[in-house]
Formats: structure tokens, sequence, C-alpha cells
DNA sequence: GGCTACATTGTTAGCGCTAACATCTCTCCC
DNA sequence: GGGAGAGATGTTAGCGCTAACAATGTAGCC
């Protein structure tokens, strides 16, 4: 009877069976140096034969460490908060840190102070917050002064270090290759308001259609779904000047395409469109997505950094916080085509 | 000086600022009922003032639960996946658990041991197995004996509780559906081997050929992406009695769809065609995708009752595991017609 | 008034582990 | 051969909390 206590075997079972301290079991278990190959050999022999596996809570208790890293996320059934999450997850565990998540519907106004109450009641060591949504002041009051933090596509508040794609940059180049190919302008379908991945795209490419002399229309809002990329396509289906199109995210322009082809509007013949993701499908619409690809596992790797750098230096916040700025790459294809003088020049109904 | 060690405050702190004893505190924290109403008001104050966060590890340790629930998870960045992952963690806070996940990329013999291994150190109090392929059956040995656990989409062993969507009926109520349009058989593009989502959409598709006493062709075999769809398509595309396709997810769908676009095989007019998942993004394809549905979020709820019951039932596993079937929906979009009697009778060249 | 019953609070003893210190056992070298 | 020094192990004291029991106070009732 290894276990008299009826809960599975503790480290005092361990060290009868192998004749040793509890101790000497906790110093194996720890790679201690200071201990003979036998004796650790017999330890180890005694630790498989239990089948002990030490108590974590205990560890922690006495440790003050507990090994968790804890994520707020908003969406993540989306491609890009399910893909910032997965590549976080993997450096986290890399790191030797548990990942405990908390995910949130996207609301409107994201009030993270019930997610981060939650999750202070687990003793985590650092948080992620992947809302890439402006949060309520109030939110990061809720948050514990010492308590280790890094935005992903934050930008929240001036103090909480960032790691962000380069969605200025990335809108930037999605425009200019537009106007590369000789499109007067570019119009834009754009993410919902408050969004902070949304702003930056519509910065970048405002300043890209600057920076040509090109007159910036008015963004056409959407809220991220296919649905509302569709509403957003029948509205520009319908202006003969529209021969650009730059949609800030792939699902928009995918109803983007659609609401096209049932207008009538050839993609790429009459009208071109760029996306924003690279989602896996992006390269299977009809047509073929040009759009900018995100690193997402390098955002999570990178969050990672960020945080575990303040987890060992102690730190805390204060001082200037990091911000990291993962660069996007666009991947040309066929959706968007040398500009016609017009819409009109091109000629040909459809089918 | 609330907090003489520097590690924040501790009950003790709490019950010196309240004037009463530390276990009072744990008490009013605990919503034991003989406590005197100004007593927990005055004890409630005190936390307030420090900002007081009860210990985790330290509860744990005494209490012998943790309140984690560990999941381990295959390819996260899938839609199904990723929306069984989300509805998961909803229900597992309500219930008042956190949620701890492993999520393993898609490789082909998923071993499961190291991830197992990995949250027995955690102390989880349940485990979810979101890994819808088979897994090999060291995986399983990993598993402590005395670990609730369920399977999401799983059946990889017959002790194992399971949850999943009803695969079979959903296949055959797509295939039906194509049947009932007049089309003499249908073609299936499957997933990839080894996924048990994959198998149940084949017995279905070919579960409901034999009753309608249409012969079953080869399945064209898929890996789940778009691109492997577009190659599929592309063979279907060729073979001119191909009329009707059930494709085993919406992204392949996309790929054949892709494949038939650029082939001249117009859809719904030349070939029909089914997915499976239905994506946010089918209803927006080119055509509108015909798909079935699945209820991911009450998968997630429903794993989670399974796994409390076993964990509240403190009877670990053994005697007659759950089995939850979760029912699918058909949603009939612009991708299905009635078939012409062959695809040479449609006509017209495309554009 | 005194005794019972119960509500309220305090005291004590661990949960299983690690850190710090104490102890013991070897070498090694003059 | 004996003392220094290091390596290997054991002993002790908590980490912060909850459970069990003990000790109060407080009505209620004959």
């Amino acid at each position: 009877m290894p276990s008299p206590n009826g809960h599975g075997p503790v480290m005092a079972d361990v060290a009868r069976l192998a004749g040793v301290s509890h101790q000497t079991v906790s110093r194996v278990l720890n790679g201690h140096p200071n201990v003979r190959d036998a004796t650790r050999e017999r330890v180890r022999a005694a630790i498989e034969e239990l089948g002990y596996r030490r108590n974590s809570s205990a560890r922690a208790l006495v440790t003050r460490r507990t090994n968790v890293l804890g994520v707020i996320a908003v969406d993540t059934t989306l491609y890009g908060p399910a893909s910032t999450l997965f590549g976080l997850e993997q450096a986290a565990r890399a790191a030797g840190y548990f990942v405990s998540i908390v995910s949130l519907k996207s609301g409107d106004t994201v009030s993270l102070a019930p997610a981060i109450g939650y999750l202070a009641e687990q003793s985590i060591e650092g948080l992620v917050l992947i809302t890439p949504k402006r949060v309520t002041a109030e939110s990061l009051a809720a948050l514990p002064e010492t308590l280790p933090v890094v935005a992903v596509e934050g930008g929240q508040a001036p103090d909480i270090p960032v790691v962000c794609v380069d969605q200025f940059t990335g809108a930037v180049t999605a425009t200019r290759h537009l106007l590369d190919l000789g499109h007067r302008t570019v119009w834009h379908v754009s993410g919902p308001a408050g969004w902070l991945e949304a702003e930056g795209r519509i910065q970048g490419w405002r300043s890209a259609l600057r920076a040509a002399g090109a007159a910036a229309p008015d963004p056409v809002p959407g809220d991220w779904t296919p649905r509302s990329g569709y509403a957003a396509g029948l509205r520009l289906a319908r202006d003969p000047e529209v021969t650009a199109v730059f949609v800030a995210n792939d699902q928009m322009a995918l109803g983007v395409l659609r609401a096209f082809s049932e207008a009538g509007v050839r993609v790429p013949d009459d009208v071109s469109v760029v996306g924003f993701d690279d989602i896996p499908e992006a390269e299977f619409f009809t047509p073929p997505l040009t759009t900018v690809w995100q690193d997402f596992t390098q955002v999570g790797e990178r969050s990672i950094e960020v945080l575990l750098e303040q987890i060992d230096g102690a730190a805390g916040r204060g001082g200037d916080p990091a911000r990291v700025v993962v660069p996007t790459r666009l991947a040309v294809r066929a959706s968007t085509a040398r500009a016609a003088r017009s819409r009109r020049d091109q000629g040909g109904t459809r089918q």
C-alpha cells in the first residue's frame, strides 16, 4: 500500500520506496545536480513504479510560481485570433508555461473586467490580451498593477507593451499595389469602428492615397463578416467609378466578390480587389484573392517573449513598454489587374 | 503596511484589518452561512481595501480541487475545432472551471502522450480531447486511470465517453438531398483517412446511396484543405458522368467550386455541390454553398456536462460511457439544383 | 435563574511541497 | 593520518489556505 491516504502517491511515498528522504526526491525532480547517479536512478524507478506525479498546487504554493499564463481573447472562431492563439500556446508551452484561456464574444464594447477578475483568481503569472478593439478604461483599471501584460494587436493603453502586425504598412502595400496597376484611386471596405486593426488599415490606405496624390473616397464600413462585405460590394458595384477596392479582411472580400459576381462586375477585369489576412481559403476564391499575409505564428511567439521578459525581469510594468511590429507580405493573385481607362471600356456583359 | 511579506496581502492581513480571525475571512469568501451580516461586511470592506485575492494554490492544496479542466485539441485554426473550443470554454467558465489548453499540429499520426503528461503535471480535474482522428493506443494508455475524460468527435476507445456531431445522419441528409433532386448517384470528396469525421461522412454517404439503390463511386480523397478540394474538383470536372458531389467539408468544397469554375463546369447547372460545416463564408461562395450545419456550441456544452458528471459523481470512468450525439441541419443554398438528364443537356460554354 | 440549542467566532493541524540549514561521508593532499 | 572541502543526504520550518474541533455568546424555555 504505497498511498495510505487514498489520494495517489505523494513525495513521501516515493521517498520511502526508494529509501531516501522526500527532499532527495524533490532534488531529483528538480534536476538538482548534487544527487548520486545510483540514488537518482532508484528515485526515478520508484516514481515510475508508483506512477507518482508531483502536486502542482503544493509546488506553486511554496515557489510562488504557477507556470500559468492567462489569455483573454475575443472571437476565437475568427481565423486571425484563432491563429494567434495557436501560435501563442505553442510558444508558451515551449517555454514551460500553461495557457489558461477566456474567450469572449465580440460585443460592441468589450469590458474585460470580469474576465480579468476571473483569471486573477487563478494566480496567473502573466496575461495576454487578444482583444483587437478598444476596450473600456475600466477594463484596464481592473488589471493588477504588478501583473505582466502584453496586448496583441492592442495599443489599448500607453503603458502596456504591444505585439502587433504592421497593419499600416500592410495597408499601404495593398493600396500601392493597386495604384501601381494604374488605378486612379482605391476604395476601401473597412472593419468595424473601435477595432484597432480596422483603424490601422484605414490609416495605411489613406496614407498611400495621399502619397500618390489620389483622392480618398469615404470608406464603406463593414463588420468583418462576409455578409457586410456583400452589402458593401453591392454598393460599390453600382458606382462605375470604382475600379479598385481594398477590403479590410478576406471574409468581407469574399462577400464583395460575391456581390460583384451577382452584379455582373468582373474581377479583375472591371474591378480589382485586395483583401487582408490571407486565410487558407483566399487562394481558392473566385478569382483567387490578392491579399496581405500576416505571420500569426510570429505574433504568438513574440508575445510570449515580451511577456516572459517582464516575468523574468521581475520588473513588472513601468519604463518603456515594448512595441513589437511584425511585418506583412502581399500575396498577389488573380483578383488584381492593370486598370482599364474606365469600367465601360471593358465592354462585354457577363456570361 | 498591510502586507509585511512583500507578496501582496494574505488572508491574515484581511483578518487583522477586519478584526476577525482568518477563518472568518475564509468563511466569508466561501459563502458559509453562519457569519453575522455586520462581520461579513467588515470583512468584505477589508478585502476591498487591501485588494486581496485568495491564493488559488493554497486553496487547491487543501481542497484537492484545482477547478482546471485540460483540453487537448488538434488544429485549432480550423473552424470546427476553434468553434468547439469556444463553446467548450464558455460552458466551462459558466460552471466555474478554468480551461487550460494544449493545441497540437495535425501530424499524420497523433500521439497524445506528451500532451497528456504535460497536462497531468497541472493537476487538472478533467480532460477534453478534441482530436477527431484515431490516436495511437499508447496515447490512451497515458491517461491516468482516474482522470475524467470526454472525447469530442472521438470514439477513440470503447470506454471513453464521447460527444459528437451526427456525422452519419448529416452525410445521409446531404446525399439524399442530392438524390431527391434527381441525381442518379453522388460522388464524394472525402476527408483524410484516420479522421473519424471523415469516416462518418463516408459511411453516411454510402449508406444513403445504398438505400436508394445507387452505385457508389470511389471517393476522391482530400485532406480538408481547399487545395486538396481543388485537385479533387479538377478530377471530377473531367468526368461527364459527375452531376452531384458531396464534399466532406466546406473548405474543400470551395476548392471544388474553384476547379469547376476553371474547367467551365457550371454549379449548379452542370453539377450540384454540397459541403459540410457551414462555415460563415459558405453562404458567400460562388455560388452560395448548400452545406450541413453543425452546432458546435452545443457540442461544447454537452462535453462539459458529460465531464462534470464524472467529476461530481466522483465515479471516475467505468460503467457505460455516455455517448451524446448532436444533430445537424442541412442549409440549402444555390449550389444544388435539380439534375438534368446529363451534363451535356445543359449546353452553353462558359462566359 | 439555569440549562439547552444553536449561531458565531477562534484555534489548531495539516494539505504536499521547497528552501535553508544541519549532518554525514567521502576524497584529497600535505 | 588528519583536517579541509566538497558532495550527498537528512531535518526542519513554513508557503496560505480549509476542515475539524473548541470556545464563546445568545436566545429560548421551563
